[in-house]
DNA sequence: TTGCGACATTGATATAGATCAACTTTTTTA
DNA sequence: TAAAAAAGTTGATCTATATCAATGTCGCAA
């Protein structure tokens, strides 16, 4: 399943922000990227190991989770191509405190998080990005707090087919995500979330065909995601 | 109810990292601090609003909460003295993504953000620090989405007293919070939660008289704690 | 092509926890 | 110090959502 050095991954040096710093400061060599692919399902990393490089998600969606003691999960996250994953060592998190699997076949590079530190002491302008990048995941996390507390399963349901909307900038888009997971995203049971669709489907304020979604009325649908 | 320079105030220098860095670094005339004196009840720093300096809690402790739309907030953290309020700024978030208020009497102690970041840009030890205590506080953070959303009230309430104990370091304190607050850092009603609070006690887990609570079989009520 | 397993859907039922209401106790204020 | 306000407590009821159960649908491997 993994294929190192030797895969061309076309586009991350033009799209990684640490490739484009590393490049300017001529520390590329220090990088020693590690390509490593990651079939459909597979996991990339276990909350509660250690993190021992970052990683770039090159190609493929996967889905980011923490999981209690008890059996079930919140996805915190989707995750497409250029984001990171194990950020968090740089501040002071030695362990992942959430897990992260492929929804798809993935594409990744990895570094040695040596590698990552020195450019981020090295470099303010890419510092300032990796800080901007964990400050805003920490306020979505927040906001995430008060949602799943406040809001009820359609609000939450709503709000996260806005989210889906807009990670993938548009209106009209494919669920990389089952059902149940939909659920995740939300902190609800599947079958809550199935009736909260065919509810907004009847409503006619989106469209579903199978794993198709349309968000007919966006309008409507941030109203019913903003109210509690 | 403001009282500016002034005020001496007696261990800020000694215990606040920034402090310390600062004189290091013969930069203390740079952080032209200003104390600030909150009454019990009294708001620190509003949820929305732009941050406009870092904000050091010298005596007393205060709430840290969010609230959403809707008017039930969730308590994040209580501050006891040397916490800072306002880190967020650094990590490229403008606005307080939370809400401080004073729980009793507050003594705080306040430098601009600008010297704040050059600090941190400038003093690599110092950066370590900041990072470390926001990573933490995310880890903090994500621990709680999982509490909050898996647990039942008895594993909450636990969990609530657990935090609290650690936080004053003792099985028996006083408590700076009140019940419909302690419910806010558990996110149940002001009811259930002394509902939950009455029967630890029935079953001699933990002894109350009014706010001073005793933990007193810590091993039964972390077991609690654990469950789902 | 058939049958199996994962995913999706719908209805019925159970329940954790919110809310409402009434009351007591403590704290604050005038 | 009295009165008012805030905090704390307990019981009864309601409701949002989980859970259980049954069934349908789709894609894929033998």
């Amino acid at each position: 399943m993994r294929i190192e050095k030797s895969v061309k991954c076309i586009d991350c040096p033009l799209k990684c922000d640490i490739y484009l710093t590393a490049r300017e400061m001529g520390l590329e060599e220090m990088l020693e990227p590690v390509y490593i692919f990651y079939k459909k399902y597979e996991s990339i990393c276990r909350q509660g190991s250690k993190i021992k490089n970052a990683t770039i998600l090159i190609q493929g969606n996967a889905k980011m989770f923490v999981s209690g003691h008890c059996s079930r999960n919140i996805i915190l996250n989707i995750l497409i191509p250029s984001n990171y994953i194990g950020l968090t060592s740089v501040y002071g998190l030695p362990d992942y405190p959430y897990s992260v699997s492929a929804l798809e076949d993935c594409h990744t590079c990895q570094i040695e998080n040596e590698a990552l530190e020195q450019i981020y002491l090295q470099n303010q302008h890419f510092m300032k990005l990796l800080n901007h990048a964990f400050g805003s995941s920490v306020a979505a996390i927040m906001n995430k707090l008060i949602s799943l507390n406040q809001k009820q399963i359609r609000g939450r349901v709503a709000e996260s087919l806005l989210y889906l909307s807009r990670l993938y900038d548009s209106n009209s888009f494919k669920l990389s995500i089952t059902r149940r997971e939909l659920g995740e995203l939300s902190a609800i049971s599947e079958e809550n979330t199935v009736r909260a669709l065919t509810e907004l489907r009847n409503e006619e304020i989106i469209g579903i065909d199978g794993r198709n979604i349309v968000l007919k009325d966006t309008e409507t649908l941030s109203r019913i995601s903003m109210n509690c």
